[in-house]
DNA sequence: ATGCTTTGCTGCCACGTTGT
DNA sequence: ACAACGTGGCAGCAAAGCAT
């Protein structure tokens, strides 16, 4: 619902987007063919029509920078469909640690291929793999997992659109830890991670540490591929239910 | 032009929540 | 247990619309 969005402005919030909608304004190339036509609140019309446009060009160039700042934390599930195919799911374990250098794994998903980023191998292949990508969907990555790889690769811009489920998905209802959601929307797990949380992924590395033991490390790696890899789902749930709820709200009701 | 109203923004605070 | 961050309520403020 990217380009039915119009709260990303200035100046328009949540009134004055769903009045737009009501009036029959369905998307930005509307608003402007007919900009006349519509109020657009308390908002500056001529910084709306420069926006406007931006947006459109934004969309077509794959300008990710314009809506990760435009949308903001809260809105940025609203651009889940149109940057999907550049997204990736991120989740980081710990040795215990809150400090940069505490990261022992990074857990990339891109929709078809999973990647873990190990410290002492190839864990500073992380500036490199994460440039590609114009969106990154965490579960509490804004409170946990971006601030720590900010700390340890202090040389990144992180300029993604980031969806965080965290507080995306309270918004619908579905709040508590990530497995807690995972149980109430019966997404399974695997047998060997079932169980597994992120306190068991630190003392799995610490075992693998002290103890050379590999089978540690491949069982934190396959708990680190479900957390990521159930992101994706949990995503579009999250999408479609915010997407609902929200022209609910406005007053609109789907067919 | 003027003043009232609406709308949204910002800053502030305490509070609650999550990850490993 | 720990640190870090978002949330929500609230108050005050600014800008634009609207009626006069």
């Amino acid at each position: 619902m990217l380009r039915q969005t119009f709260l990303h402005i200035a100046g328009i919030g949540q009134e004055t987007e769903a009045a737009l909608w009501k009036e029959g304004c369905n998307d930005w190339e509307h608003l402007l063919d007919n900009f006349n036509r519509f109020s657009v609140g308390a908002a500056d019309r001529e910084f709306v029509r420069r926006q406007i446009k931006s947006s459109i060009r934004s969309l077509e160039t794959r300008n990710h920078q314009f809506f990760t700042k435009s949308l903001g934390l809260k809105e940025a599930w609203r651009a889940f469909p149109d940057f999907r195919e550049s997204c990736v799911y991120l989740d980081i374990e710990t040795d215990g640690g809150q400090s940069g250098s505490s990261i022992t794994t990074v857990g990339l998903f891109d929709g078809k291929d999973y990647t873990c980023l190990v410290r002492g191998h190839d864990l500073e292949n992380f500036r490199d793999i994460i440039s590609r990508y114009s969106m990154i969907v965490t579960f509490f990555g804004s409170g946990f997992d971006l601030p720590v790889l900010q700390k340890r690769f202090q040389d990144i811009k992180f300029d993604q659109i980031h969806l965080d489920l965290c507080p995306t998905l309270r918004r619908v209802g579905l709040k508590g830890g990530l497995k807690k959601i995972e149980k109430e929307l019966s997404i399974a797990r695997g047998e060997e991670t079932d169980g597994l949380n992120g306190y068991d992924a630190v003392l799995l590395w610490r075992r693998y540490e002290r103890l050379g033991d590999e089978s540690a490390l491949e069982r934190l790696i396959a708990y680190n591929r479900e957390d990521v890899v159930n992101l994706e789902r949990l995503a579009e749930i999250a999408y479609e239910r915010l997407h609902e709820d929200t022209l609910r709200r406005a007053g609109l009701f789907l067919a």
